[in-house]
DNA sequence: ATTCTAGTTTATAATTATTCTAAACTAGTA
DNA sequence: TACTAGTTTAGAATAATTATAAACTAGAAT
């Protein structure tokens, strides 16, 4: 549960002034218990749900792209048309239901890698993503 | 090194009529020594470089789309707009470039998992992919 | 408080990637 | 040689996202 002073540090601290927008955008993506994913469209609804005020569509993708850089979001790798995200910035894994579309997080600790490869040179890893494709019995 | 008959039985194997077109495309994806990644625009640029009779953009949509459900290529998992695919079907692993938005891939060996999560009921796994983003050192 | 300004929001247009449409064409069979 | 179902094609349509530029606002300066 993060109060909206939070939400302001959080904002300020990432260089993003903290306008009403931005505030009401952060308390639907932060203030929760459990994180999850969305797309900028179901923001979109979720945002302006039975709002008197709507926030412009234009607005939700700035936002998303602003959290993005800040890495108070995270998106994720699929192949899909849309882009997803993740409120779940830290490091875990995915499945992945072509049928439904729908991602399910993978608990950290639920993979556990003996081997990885060396990056390239000049280059060091920045993230390690598995994702485990389904499909019917 | 693939022989056009080879490349015929191929299509004919996926039900799909060794058109002129067809089998082009699928010299170009499979005529290789090492496997690569396209995009349909980078493929439609192959293909149609110098050449007399054009393939149209729609045949090439449609013919990525055939192959991969066929199961000759597959989708390669980003955050990118653009839809990725690989000419290599094993399964293996990539690094992930987001300042090149370059894929590189990684050999199946050389990423070892020691423990994976069992899947949701009524559904196998069906591939694994790690996907290792890199960054600057 | 009032003014100012850079940063932000907004509606809308533009762009990009992809899919759809339906007419013309063709591989393979009759 | 004719037929037909499958395929290709140009171009229109759609979907997701990004760009534009005018209006607005947070926060600093006065």
């Amino acid at each position: 549960m993060q109060q909206k002073k939070e939400i302001i540090n959080k904002l300020r601290s990432s260089n993003l002034r903290p306008t009403k927008q931005r505030i009401l955008i952060a308390k639907k993506l932060f203030d929760r218990k459990e994180t999850f994913h969305f797309t900028a469209e179901s923001l979109n609804k979720t945002v302006n749900k039975k709002m008197q005020k709507r926030i412009s569509l234009a607005t939700i993708y700035n936002t998303v792209e602003a959290f993005k850089k800040a890495g108070h979001i995270r998106e994720i790798l699929t192949n899909t048309s849309k882009s997803y995200y993740d409120t779940n910035i830290k490091s875990h894994h995915h499945f992945y239901d072509p049928d439904k579309k729908k991602l399910t997080d993978i608990d950290y600790q639920e993979v556990v890698l003996k081997k990885i490869p060396n990056p390239p040179k000049g280059k060091k890893i920045k993230d390690l993503e598995v994702v485990i494709s389904l499909q019917k019995k």
